[in-house]
DNA sequence: ATTATAATTTTGATTGCTCAAAATCACTTG
DNA sequence: CAAGTGATTTTGAGCAATCAAAATTATAAT
């Protein structure tokens, strides 16, 4: 019996949130599962129980929850799936970075394996996706990178955008514009915690101010 | 509200019902309905009762269901995805014409306008797909053409395939590798009534004798 | 240690889609 | 035309996924 789409939907969620957990953290909680799927939190308590049943999922009632190693494989085939259907999307089709996510977020569920293959080698065993978000290979490892937030790289020291953390399509068109894609060369040349922003150097020595909340977002390399 | 997967089947097949139709027939009976969509005979009839609410079908007890103006737009838009989606696999993807259909089955509910009108760009408003199976335009009109099977067209004279109408994979390889794909030229040499068999010259003059029920299923253009 | 607050779970219900089996209807055949 | 056959509809049920609102639990504040 192979999962729904709406369990692909789940599994990634958690697997996406495990990522984002901090400190000892071990669990995904119920709450932020539930937003991330913009579901009520009584239909994601009720789903996890389910697929705690079915091996996928370790739940702690009050605590939140976790993949299984059956459900993270899972899990990173959909995304695997979704990250390379993006690239393929703006690689191949020409569509804008900005616009491919949500017809990712639908084709990840019906793409077959010999169709993910074709695209797979069509763009050379991509590791990243329009994004910089990793791809996980076909057995479900990713590579993993040592990226720095705009918050907390070295100032003054070139650094090349590696991956936008925000799907928001009028967020990516403002990145485009300002020329802070991935691949693109900046310097931080200023922090101020009173006005809660950063001041950088882009594309042709350009300044440009920018809040602290969207320069958490961008995600760059030490390495000009 | 936008229609889920399973009502686009269902006016999907109500149209190709449709054009199934032999004599003065003017509804699709029930019967071949749920067949065509694999579901039990109780389950299309109460669906059917819904599309009619919906205004999308006229439904006849006892009699059949035919699709409505708007049903009819809807399924041609479907359809006109579903043979665009599969050309796209075959001549950019490199798949072959065999193994396109289930893709194109659950694609085609889930692929944006946007990509769609890419694909079609791409492929150069394409009027038939991989099998011959005309393509509805973005109105839904549809290019018709005045084809003949192999059980009808004239004897001794070229005749080129224009469609196959089974996508049955081990039926499409079949034909594929006795070189009878839409394009190709061929000769009905002889009829067999009692053998139910239809002798071909084909490519090379390479002689062939298939059943009559497959011979039924290649349409042809009398034109060389 | 109570008490308040926030997160989570439970409960009861709804919608869409499906099936099996029983009932009904339409048509053919004797 | 009566009977039988096959197609169709009705009935009763179930499953997956969802919500709103009430109940419960955990945590933080007083
Ligand atoms: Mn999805
Ligand atoms: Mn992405
Ligand atoms: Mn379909
Ligand atoms: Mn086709």
């Amino acid at each position: 019996m192979l999962p729904s789409s709406t369990v692909e939907n789940y599994l990634k969620a958690i697997y996406v949130g495990e990522t984002h957990l901090v400190g000892g953290q071990k669990l995904v909680p119920m709450g932020q599962l539930a937003s991330a799927l913009g579901i009520a939190p009584g239909t994601a308590t009720t789903m996890v129980k389910a697929l705690a049943e079915s091996g996928l999922v370790t739940y702690e009632p009050y605590n939140g929850v976790r993949l299984t190693s059956a459900g993270e494989k899972l899990a990173a085939r959909v995304l695997r799936r979704h990250r390379l259907i993006e690239l393929f999307l703006v690689q191949v089709m020409g569509m804008n970075w900005d616009e491919v996510h949500e017809d990712a977020e639908q084709m990840e569920h019906v793409v077959s394996d010999r169709l993910i293959e074709r695209i797979d080698e069509m763009l050379g065993r991509p590791e990243f996706d329009p994004h910089g978000d990793p791809i996980p290979n076909a057995e479900g490892q990713l590579a993993e990178r040592a990226l720095e937030s705009l918050l907390t790289c070295p100032l003054n020291t070139p650094v090349t955008v590696a991956r936008v953390t925000d799907q928001d399509a009028a967020f990516l068109r403002f990145i485009e514009s300002h020329h802070l894609k991935p691949g693109q060369t900046i310097e931080v040349e200023e922090r101020d915690e009173v006005s809660d922003s950063v001041r950088l150097k882009g594309k042709d020595d350009q300044r440009m101010t920018i809040g602290a909340r969207a320069a958490s977002k961008l995600l760059v390399s030490s390495r000009a």
